[in-house]
DNA sequence: GCATTTATTTGCGTATGCATTAAAAAATGC
DNA sequence: GCATTTTTTAATGCATACGCAAATAAATGC
């Protein structure tokens, strides 16, 4: 049941982000203002200003006369989006690391490692995409810099499609929680460039693997 | 004379844009839907719009029942946007090197630092600033990221106001453009970690340099 | 006088209608 | 038949209207 004490354009992004998620309104297919309006049950006053907003974000394109297209991610789009996302979130381990934060501080962190861990014990990968995401949104907030937290959340949205796709189309990601745990022991231990060094190349590596997986698989789009 | 040809809200998009640059709508400033749609002599609608697209690109914040606030930026909110961008150029720095881009690929990079040169000489320092965001926005469209291509050019909107305060703050960039034609060298040599690390260090001393500037001269906000 | 309630104003969020104009369909010429 | 023009359709961009709720002012009680 909608919350009713949300405005409907508010509304109307949640609905359209989730149901652009769920794949319900697929990448790649166009949807006119007053379609959406009908789906979601309200004026297409509001669905335009939504529509707006997601179109700034990246989710989607507006396409006078033809209505707004559900943007497709190309692998050169996901090249792009894991460059940007490699560079900030590295700077936010950086920032993190030189912030002296207490053990406490990176409970959040930590919990994120252990709950992969035990999701990878169980083979639980939508419990480890959940995990992974937390540490990384985490990660960045302990960067305390929230340009850079917006643009990785805006980030974060372009790729969640296509990792829903592709999770279960590789190995365990083992060997990714040695990572996480070196990242967090550098930022405990107050070392910045090492925490920096190690994230970037977690994060390329990553990179590296969708990119080719995508290759493998001939995904042209998602 | 503004341009018909343009939607409404298109032409709402760049006044606003415009007056908040020149400081018509100043930092701070709250200012009704109604009373921007009266000033730009069309109906709300486009407005609204317009603003809503302003304020997903940070220049103002929507503030129901008490008008639209153009943002000020504080020195940490100046940090903040140096940090962004010192990341993602250091990135198209490092990427344009890596492309075996041919000195004619880079005649654009040339001629920008070349009117920095011819500036200085001059002491033009508008001179100066227009050449070295054609430095800054061509190095990026080397990157060949149009994600970064697109943060970087919000962010740098987001400086400029504060930029033609603190330009005449500050003696000549006379160093400046050394890092340029290195990073330029670094670029056209096919080095891309040379061209990362300079850049990277040009951008952090800007940085530095402009918040020294702020908090000597205690500019809480711009 | 001060606090609390009530009345009034007014800015915003949404719905609706309409003119514009791009796209699709139909008609015409060759 | 095919290309070109004309007609029709319909999606958008914008203006306008209106109800609601927040902010302010006024009124009432103490």
């Amino acid at each position: 049941m909608p919350d009713k004490s949300l405005s409907s354009s508010q509304r109307a992004v949640q609905e359209l982000r989730s149901r652009i998620f769920s794949g319900e309104l697929a990448a790649g297919s166009d949807h006119l203002e007053s379609e959406l309006a009908d789906l979601l049950e309200m004026s297409r006053t509001p669905v335009r200003e939504a529509v707006l907003t997601l179109g700034s974000q990246g989710l989607l394109e507006l396409r006078p006369r033809k209505g707004v297209r559900i943007l497709p991610l190309s692998p050169e789009d996901m090249a792009e989006v894991y460059d940007v996302l490699t560079e900030l979130e590295s700077h936010a381990a950086e920032r993190a690391a030189s912030a002296n934060y207490s053990e406490a501080d990176l409970a959040e962190l930590a919990q994120a490692i252990d709950e992969m861990d035990a999701a990878i014990a169980k083979s639980d990968l939508d419990a480890w995409a959940e995990a992974d995401d937390r540490f990384h949104s985490e990660l960045v907030r302990l960067g305390r810099n929230s340009r850079i937290e917006a643009i990785v959340a805006m980030m974060s949205d372009q790729v969640r499609r296509a990792r829903t796709t592709t999770l279960f189309m590789r190995p365990l990601p083992t060997k990714s929680n040695e990572d996480h745990r070196a990242v967090y022991q550098a930022i405990r231990d107050g070392n910045p460039d090492t925490a920096r060094t190690i994230h970037r190349k977690h994060r390329q590596h990553a990179k590296a693997i969708l990119v080719e997986l995508l290759g493998k698989h001939r995904l042209r789009y998602l």
